[in-house]
Formats: structure tokens, C-alpha cells, sequence
DNA sequence: GTTGATTAGTTACATGTGAAACTATTATAG
DNA sequence: CTATAATAGTTTCACATGTAACTAATCAAC
């Protein structure tokens, strides 16, 4: 039906995993090299600072990684003094975590910047096009969840 | 200037991120179940298909990789015959290289089978819709490569 | 032409990551 | 209750990946 070859540059989900992968390293960098954050504990970061009190399970639901990444996150979090733990009472296979005062306060250098810096990249495009950049990355994500994966014959 | 808090499910790098890995993902496990082949190997051979002859410098241009991820790929690819390697006549530091007929079968088979995914991705939108998801990745792309790094105080 | 700098590609090392196995705790069935 | 299953989280193992060091070939300067 369709026997166009398949350019690599013009693929949508390649162009996306460039894209991605360009503006995660960019961003990456900049925490990591001011405090040592990997993007993993970053994620976790940015989540617990506005939902303290979560567990490592709901953590991984919000930040889409998994319970091992995570794991790890918390693990070195904790040994940095950036987070805290305690085993949830009434149920003591949970924990219940939260930042540091420490960790509150790099969540609080990190995160304007980073706005900052989503604010420059879309300063090319007018409100309109923002909304639709919105609505489209919405739709794509709907899609993409229920889409049945390619089926090679 | 701007105070609010970085929710991350808002935030544009992190949506791309979450939506080029979960494509990513499902795409890859099509064709490393199927022919046991990695994303770097799929983007190795996607771009010797359509420009036989590259060096792996090239090829890493291409395809967004860098040196070592090409050689590694390429090496793997050699070793289960899907690739082939000469030495470039007159510079005997670049390697020219090639599907086999075996690697032109495995793209022949995989390509179309992608490119369907692809169109049922973009199934939703109008022409119109694709012609604007277009136009904005390809500034986003632009502005990405432009921007200074995030800068943490 | 010999020396030093560049370029193409590979190898080594250290670290990151995912899948599966494991521990501890809680829930469910009988 | 007790036994079995299910859940939260951690650890282990094998493998992937990035950085830096390395080898080989070519280029540039003299």
C-alpha cells in the first residue's frame, strides 16, 4: 500500500528521540554538573517537591520510570541528604518519601532555570502555536498508548 | 519573573522524553524480536539502505550517534552478515560501507512495517495538523541546536 | 622525506540500566 | 488461624553505553 522508503530523518518517532535526546543531555548537564544529580534522581526531585509524601511506587507512576530506577534514585537521594524515608504506618512495606530541607533548596535553584530554559525554546512560537504544540503532543501521547506495536511480517 | 513551580508532566522536554521512549520502545521490540537487531543496528542498516557507500563517520551524521555506538553496531552487524566493509581506495582509514543481501531482505521486511506505525500514529490529524506538528518540531529542532544551556545560579 | 598534528575507527574501563530473583509485609481463601 | 497469593521495594547479574585512551593512516609544514 505504501512503498515509500523510510527516511530516518523524516520518521517522527527519530526526529523525536533526537529532539529528546538533545534537550535531555542540554538539561542534564546543567544539574548534574552544579550537583551532581543524574536524571533519574532529578525526576524524583522535581516529583516529591510538589507531592511529598508519596512512595517509591507512585513516584515511579508519575515520573515513568520504573520501581528499580527509582529505587536507585531514592537510594542515592537519601545518601546525599537530599531526601527522606520513613515506612508508612499501617502498612510497613510502603514508604513515605519527602525532600530535605537540602533537597528543597536545590529543587529551588534548579527549577527556574529550567522554566527558563523551556521559556527560550518555545519563545519562537506565538501563544497559538504553543496551544497547538500542546494539543498535537497530547493527541500523539493518547495515540501512542493505545496503538498496537508495529507488526513485522 | 516567573515563579511557578516545574510540574513535570507540563514540562516540554520531559513530555518528549516520555513519548520518544514509549515509541522508541515499541518499535525497537519489533525488530529486535523479530530479527534480534538493536535500535543502533536498525539505524545503521535504515541508513546504508538508502545511501550504500557511507563511511561510519557518515553514517554517524545520519543518524545522531556518535563514533563509538556506529562501530559497535557496525561491528555486530558485520558478524551476522547483514553488513559488509571495504576499505575506501585511496584513504585506507574510512571504511565504504553496505547492506548485504541478507541486511537489504531485513530492511525491506522491517521499513514498511514501521512506516505503518508511523501512519497510524498520525492517523488522527488532518493534513493540515501534520503540516503544523511538522513545522514546529522543525523549529524546536532549530532552536534546540541554538540555545544556551540551562544556567543554574 | 621527516616530524607533528589531524582524522577514522577501535578498545578498555567505569558506570548505568533492565529483567529477573529475592526479602519482607500484607491480603485473601479456605 | 494457616497457607497461598499478591504487593512494595531491593539486590543481583548480564549487558549496554559513554568517555577517554589508543592504533593506524593521512595531511601539513618545513
Amino acid at each position: 500500500m505504501n512503498d515509500e522508503p523510510l527516511v530516518l530523518e523524516k520518521f517522527l518517532p527519530y526526529r523525536l528521540s533526537v529532539l529528546s535526546n538533545r534537550l535531555s543531555a542540554a538539561i542534564a548537564e546543567s544539574y548534574s554538573s552544579r550537583f551532581g544529580l543524574s536524571i533519574p534522581e532529578w525526576r524524583v526531585m522535581a516529583v516529591l517537591a510538589l507531592n511529598s509524601g508519596l512512595s517509591a511506587a507512585e513516584v515511579a507512576e508519575r515520573t515513568a520510570m520504573d520501581k528499580v530506577a527509582v529505587s536507585r534514585a531514592v537510594a542515592r537521594l537519601l545518601s546525599t541528604g537530599r531526601a527522606r524515608r520513613e515506612t508508612a504506618a499501617g502498612d510497613r512495606r510502603r514508604s513515605v518519601l519527602g525532600l530535605t530541607p537540602a533537597g528543597q533548596r536545590i529543587y529551588r535553584s534548579v527549577a527556574p532555570a529550567l522554566r527558563r530554559y523551556e521559556a527560550e525554546l518555545l519563545a519562537g512560537l506565538g501563544a497559538d502555536e504553543r496551544r497547538a504544540l500542546h494539543a498535537l503532543l497530547q493527541r500523539l501521547e493518547e495515540r501512542a498508548g493505545r496503538l498496537t506495536p508495529p507488526r513485522i511480517d
